[in-house]
DNA sequence: TTCCGTGCTGAATCGTAGA
DNA sequence: TTCTACGATTCAGCACGGA
């Protein structure tokens, strides 16, 4: 992507001091007062409601300090759907059309979240699963090891042409496609912040998995907002990465602290947070190859089987017995399919070997270069 | 548990010809004449209302046979609403006050499945997520690769005293507490019913993830009712696992299938057997190291010699002045050598010294053990 | 007999730029 | 907005057949 398209995607409708800020207030007022469809991403740790009774110990009898705090009560599970569908509808309108929201949640609350997302027209992509490699035990052994959470990425509406770096995810994943669960350690150690000893938040998410999910769905001067920012996870791995970033939090404690942690973030380069794309080669007509003499005109071209052949023209087309049109027409049409990347699929025979055209049109890449 | 006990649950209120039955017919009508109150367990695997559209197919151009049964149709949400409301009704009235059910399903309905579950009462204990290891890819590279099914576990009530064989599940995973997520690979090879050539089933689920299933929330002589049979995976562990199976299907054809299936099941004598396998080593990609923050983005990696030098990107790939790639191609392209080991090759500075990166990684891999 | 290369397949909501 | 044409996109496991 150009620089010029990075500034224009980074201007966005937003008055200077909305962006790149924490917001302290309710997060369904907040959103109410930003320009709608204005947000590239929502990436959202609302209140799990995890309906917790009396305390949890350790086999040790030592006390497990759980969530217990006011702002995961709700009265019912009628007042967390209210609770839900506000938060949400207010994400839809901040959204650009094109935008997509990523929703993090355990068991307790994640189906009445994906259920109420599909009802508001979002349309899911994918649910992930956060696989923590080092989970708390279950300690009284009447149930399985919670050693996960699902996080929901849905657009905004079905057709949208929603961002998804598949090659950053591909490259991150040692060349394998990512798959949509995720291995990664609980915040802890230094990374978790703490006040007076204590944990200063708690359910801080790792910034990895932040990392993540920003390299995925998002681009460099990209706005994401985040309506439950907590200790400011999502801005201090946004900024780090070159995305702007918004941040809606309630608690004067927790905001004070994550203003703190982000102005300590620097801004990684803008190389080291490129996104890697296969678009970004110029793009070669196969007449270039023929006007080149890579390929001669009358030249024969066939499939990896040299099951079908073609013959080349001296425009750049090709033939067969019935039909003539581009490489990837005839690709198709040869096999009877809807389709066909003609680059892949015909090759020309070089010192008795089959040669795909692709790695001749690498040979003219490099050569432009 | 004593003998006697064993045979006072295996009786429950059955007539004979219900029990050790695959019953033809819709599962709301059949469990309406079952008697209240009697299944010890309930595994369901109902349609996933995937709402595909159009034909989906691989790089090769070969047509991908994705689930188009008119069985999985429905109108709108609204209509697999009531659908999901009915038969989960059903269940709810044939469980007995401490019996589970489980319901297995994907992003598609399993939200909608899970809200229902609790507005109907039921109390989530577990979702346990089925990681597949070898999933289908994702052909167009727009999503991550759908990699998992997600189960839920549910007792009837809040307080049920509900079945859990901790040490059972325990001995299975080498001695530590079983966790949320299972990694197990889907039905294929032998396993996998045919018919003149073809998949009997699109969605044959495999034996394995039942037998875990039932060895977690079952005992010999429970009864355990699938209401969705299909070809009667549920029907075949359980005989050979001891326990009584109520089936019900709508298709003459999978009941067929499932009927022929399950006569040539024997019982396990005794206790099943488990085959501890050693898990490898898990694989950790070097992007990884990168989201965990062992390794900056914009970082440069050197060889032991400092002869070579390459930056570190966000997303984990590694660049040199003239080419990009993974941490072994560069360490390969740099050497003018046929390939490399990245881990051993490359190293960081830490203290002024030169440390491999594959002692970062043995860090991770201590984390995730 | 073993090894290796080829081919097939699996619960999948699987384009986009430019005219 | 609609249409056309380009051309991007796959991993693991099993079956089978030839060397």
């Amino acid at each position: 992507m150009s620089t010029v398209a990075v500034m224009v995607r980074a201007m966005g409708d937003f008055p200077d001091n909305a962006v790149d800020q924490l917001h302290l207030g309710d997060c369904v007022e907040v959103m109410g007062r930003l320009p709608a469809g204005s947000v590239d991403m929502v990436f959202a740790d609302p209140p799990y409601n995890l309906q917790l009774s009396g305390d949890l110990r350790r086999p040790d009898n030592s006390a497990v300090d759980g969530v217990d705090d006011e702002w995961d009560k709700f009265q019912d599970f009628a007042a967390y759907d209210r609770f839900t569908t506000d938060w949400l509808t207010a994400v839809r309108r901040v959204l650009k059309e094109d935008g997509t929201v990523w929703v993090i949640g355990s068991y307790h609350n994640v189906f009445r979240v994906g259920a109420k997302l599909q009802d508001l027209g979002f349309w899911i992509l994918n649910d992930v699963i956060w696989r923590k490699t080092n989970p708390m035990p279950n300690f009284r052994g009447r149930r399985f090891t919670n050693a996960h959470e699902t996080m929901i990425w849905a657009s905004r509406r079905q057709d949208a042409r929603y961002t998804f770096n598949y090659e950053s995810m591909k490259a991150l994943n040692d060349g394998l496609q990512m798959r949509s669960d995720w291995s990664l350690p609980i915040c802890t150690g230094g990374e978790r912040l703490k006040r007076d000893g204590r944990k200063a938040h708690p359910t801080q998410k790792p910034e990895a998995l932040l990392h993540r999910v920003l390299m995925a769905g998002s681009r460099p001067g990209d706005v994401v907002l985040d309506p439950f920012f907590g200790t400011g996870t999502t801005g201090a791995v946004a900024k780090r990465l070159g995305r702007r970033w918004i941040g809606i939090e309630r608690d004067p404690d927790y905001a004070a602290i994550a203003r703190e942690r982000i102005d300590q973030v620097t801004v990684a380069e803008g190389a080291a947070v490129h996104i890697a794309t296969r678009r970004d080669e110029p793009r070669v007509p196969f007449g270039s190859l023929v006007e080149r003499g890579l390929v001669r005109p009358g030249e024969i071209l066939f499939d990896q089987q040299r099951r079908w052949s073609a013959k080349v023209r001296a425009d750049g087309s090709v033939i067969t017995a019935d039909s003539k049109g581009s490489i990837h027409q005839i690709g198709a049409s040869v096999q009877g399919a809807p389709a066909c990347n003609g680059w892949t699929f015909w090759h020309v025979e070089r010192q008795k070997r089959l040669v795909a055209i692709d790695v001749l049109r690498q040979k003219v890449r490099a050569e432009m270069a």
